[in-house]
DNA sequence: CGGTGTGAAAGTTTTCACAGCG
DNA sequence: CGCTGTGAAAACTTTCACACCG
């Protein structure tokens, strides 16, 4: 590393990368930040790894997809790699997000400091229901959704938060990427229909529930031999 | 399939089921619970798959490892399907929850009519501060929490949610696993270190946002060559 | 025919292990 | 020495393709 014939142009075609290692980079960063805020100048790919529950190796790897941001013998400079890590999320510029959907959840979202913490904002919000409009919450002036499209693209909005009632979703979904926005956070548990090129993020709370209740049923069931989390029962009857 | 010599008491070392595969299957559960509710009787693996964006392979695959479940050219009864879904997840009962936090998001989360939809209920509801402990909200009582060991144990309940500050996370998050909690969903932005048998699902609103910036931004980024976004290239400066 | 269940192949991600560096 | 960066191996997940079934 520390090569200073700095390579910059290099080859075009690769490998997409792994969702999984994204996600693990927003821990890293996360981490990170905790780290340097408490004073740490540098941190090992070890001392990192064993912070979040990940081998050393795998550190290594996932940073090695974007660079070299190490020192043999030292680790990694928190500040420097934190600035790195930032760059390659996108979060060294401010991301100004549209949010639908004004109802409890919404509302409650409005008020959330920590976005903040990654350069996020959330710029404008929406409601259907007359009754919201013009409400201000949290500073944020509930607008009706017809200026949605307006906002969007007087502004550049490019991420967008769906928090409506399940069966207004997709509409508003559709409203939204035809308003020019690229991302969505979907609050509604339903999947979205959507052209390719736009990027979906879920969060179902039901579902990170079921999550649980499988891993700690079958925590229980495999101690029991439950055979339905043990594998191949068969099945009851036949069809009629 | 639909072999008569029900093998029940199956052979007991079993790989355990990949995270990933038991999202999905919260997925279909939730799809076969559209669809019949929208009067749908039976559905094939690629139908299920391609509403959902996987495929048919994928399907059968996943549910393959749980039993047997189909009619050979027919596809899946959904009502069928869907009880064997909810009795792999252990949704067929009820799930009391407990939850730590009574602020904005917290009284958001407490009157999110979903978490039904799946057997979960918040069974009661904490919070460390006087101002809140008293207040009726959505129904439920905030309790303060020195409460919470007697009405975890004494209900039996085990699964929790945390939605407080930052700061106090890691602390609620050992006061529910000495309570007897099994898992915990997690809703602050900090990674949790708790003894392997608690199960720990965590959200965290700026972490999906970043998911998406990464992804908006580097679909740009490599249509340009940015190199950071089309790996390998070298960094800055030495240490010193 | 239409569709499941499932081994085998292909593809992907993680871990290993070690050369090389300051 | 301690630690990074990285090929190679291992482990895991997805896709393929086809026997079999109603």
């Amino acid at each position: 590393m520390n090569d200073l014939h700095t390579h910059s142009g290099e080859s075009p075609s690769e490998s997409p990368v792994p969702k999984v290692v994204v996600s693990r980079l927003s821990l890293y960063l996360r981490e990170l930040q905790r780290l340097e805020a408490s004073g740490q100048q540098t941190i090992s790919s070890s001392q990192l790894g064993s912070l979040l529950g990940f081998s050393d190796a795998q550190v290594r790897k996932d940073l090695g997809l974007f660079g070299q941001f190490g020192y043999p013998g030292v680790g990694y400079r928190c500040d420097e790699l934190i600035r790195a890590m930032r760059d390659i999320l996108g979060t060294n510029h401010p991301w100004p997000v549209v949010m639908v959907g004004a109802g409890n959840l919404g509302q409650a979202l409005l008020g959330y400091r920590g976005f903040g913490r990654q350069n996020f904002s959330i710029h404008a919000a929406f409601d259907a229901d007359p009754a919201k409009v013009g409400q201000t919450v949290q500073g944020i002036r509930i607008q009706p959704l017809d200026e949605l499209a307006a906002s969007v693209s007087s502004h550049g909005i490019r991420l967008g938060m769906i928090v409506v009632p399940v069966q207004h979703a997709q509409e508003v979904a559709d409203r939204l990427v035809a308003a020019g926005v690229e991302g969505i956070v979907n609050f509604a548990p339903i999947t979205l229909t959507l052209p390719p090129h736009v990027q979906i993020v879920s969060v179902d709370l039901a579902i990170e529930l079921e999550q649980l209740s499988f891993a700690v049923t079958s925590k229980l069931a495999k101690a029991l031999g439950d055979p339905l989390h043990t594998t191949h029962q068969s099945k009851g009857a036949g069809i009629g």
